[in-house]
DNA sequence: CGGCGGCTTGAAGGACGTCAAGATTAGTGG
DNA sequence: CCACTAATCTTGACGTCCTTCAAGCCGCCG
């Protein structure tokens, strides 16, 4: 099904591609309260600086890494979307998630010491590139850092767990548009107009869903009020509403 | 639809119980190569055992912890079998997993820093309670113990996200009885013959199946000469074959 | 322009859920 | 040990939600 993509590893950092201000980045980042000053000492913070390495970009439908790829590092996306899909020996594909800026991606390939999944350029990806070793390393020395790792597992195995569920489509896609909306106003960006980086195709596989009923829904949806969609751009106007549909899943 | 289940909280260790030797359950357990002695200086192993609790028994329908409690602990299973579950305002349950003798339970926990699901014994359940803070203290003088707290998170990350996706009833009750004799035979217990501790409803309810479909499927195993049923009794009679089903889950 | 991929829309079919009834077992108390 | 009830499990008939198949639309790019 899935033609051959280009296949691009790890192009090293380019200096000169205006990649913003690290302050800036690092603020929005699910390790930025460890990176950025505050409660470490010195050198420890020089530590951590040092085994942050900045990657990108990676561009649509680059692979950050493949699934089998020996285990090395963690990534945090600095801008961008990421997609993680495994792919079986008959070609089907199944979208595990999609990771945001300010989002972590590879933590479910500690314990294999392999990647089980590849990591997909939705779009322009910047990313910071941890050594998991280095780091976990470093975390013997600084609980802090200890501590993140452990809620960031601890998060994602949470996260696996949501739509795994048995939920209509209604749910599912409320559920997906008001997590998005959520994680976008974590991040400081507009919970309520945002683009949908990925195509139609990875909601649906993600959702366990057909492409065609992604789309009869976002079309219920548009015609009840509760959304705008044009194209790939999206304007939730009733999120009272979604989040009341979408209450079995989120429960909360 | 769930009746009032009775509620007992962490009762504490009977040490008359018979709970058999240490060394024996240790050995099978997801902690045991941090437990056991070996690579570890004789204070660390010392700290160590002084942070697990012996707990149980329970019985069946117990709760070892509640969705909204405190998160404290996590717990290893040493004997039976935990259920963890969620359930939502309007009643209805989600079974999240099944955890076997020598599993870890709680780690999806760390992060809320409250316990996002019930756990219930399915029979009479022994374990050992691992104060997290106690632990984690403990991690940042032993990378073993730091190590082994990542894979194991990691790991749970991956297990989530196993029976996500877009399967058929078959594919689904193939991989379910797979991953079980997998499970069991890693602890040392037979492959092909096991009981299976929890009721059909609590299966179809993990597998997002309605119980009718676990029986019918169930049938149609035994028929096609997989499997043989007999109550809760379990023999595997042609692995390979339903390993093939299962492979599109398990993918490997 | 023409071709291609992504998206939408409609009609038909299937896999599984729901409903209902019966079978088997477990649990309880006499 | 046996009756009695409740729970669990099985089996069949029917309905439904979603998928599949097919066709048409739109934007993009060579």
């Amino acid at each position: 099904m899935s033609s051959t993509r280009p296949i691009r590893h790890l192009p090293t950092y380019d200096p000169g591609a205006g990649d913003g201000d690290e302050l800036n980045f690092c603020s929005t980042c699910a390790f930025g309260e460890v990176c950025l000053p505050g409660g470490f000492d010195k050198p420890a913070l020089q530590d951590l600086h040092c085994l942050v390495e900045h990657v990108g970009p990676f561009h649509v439908g680059d692979c950050l890494f493949r699934a089998g790829d020996a285990f090395e590092s963690i990534f945090a996306v600095r801008a961008g979307t990421v997609k993680t899909c495994t792919v079986d020996e008959e070609g089907r594909e199944q979208v595990l998630g999609f990771h945001l800026p300010g989002e972590m991606v590879g933590l479910n390939a500690i314990h294999p010491a392999r990647y089980p999944c590849d990591a997909v350029a939705l779009d322009t990806v910047y990313l910071c590139r941890f050594s998991f070793p280095a780091l976990a390393t470093l975390a013997t020395r600084l609980p802090g850092i200890q501590q993140q790792l452990f809620r960031l597992l601890s998060a994602d195995i949470g996260k696996a767990a949501l739509l795994a569920g048995d939920y209509n489509a209604s749910e599912r896609m409320a559920a997906f548009l008001i997590l998005l909306a959520d994680r976008y106003a974590a991040r400081g960006f507009s919970a309520t107009r945002f683009r949908l980086s990925m195509p139609r195709g990875d909601i649906a596989n993600h959702l366990r869903l057909a492409a065609e009923t992604v789309s009869r829904v976002f079309r219920r949806f548009q015609d009840q009020g509760l959304i705008h969609v044009e194209e790939r751009d999206v304007e939730l106007l009733d999120t009272a509403e979604l989040r009341k549909m979408a209450r079995c899943i989120l429960h909360d």
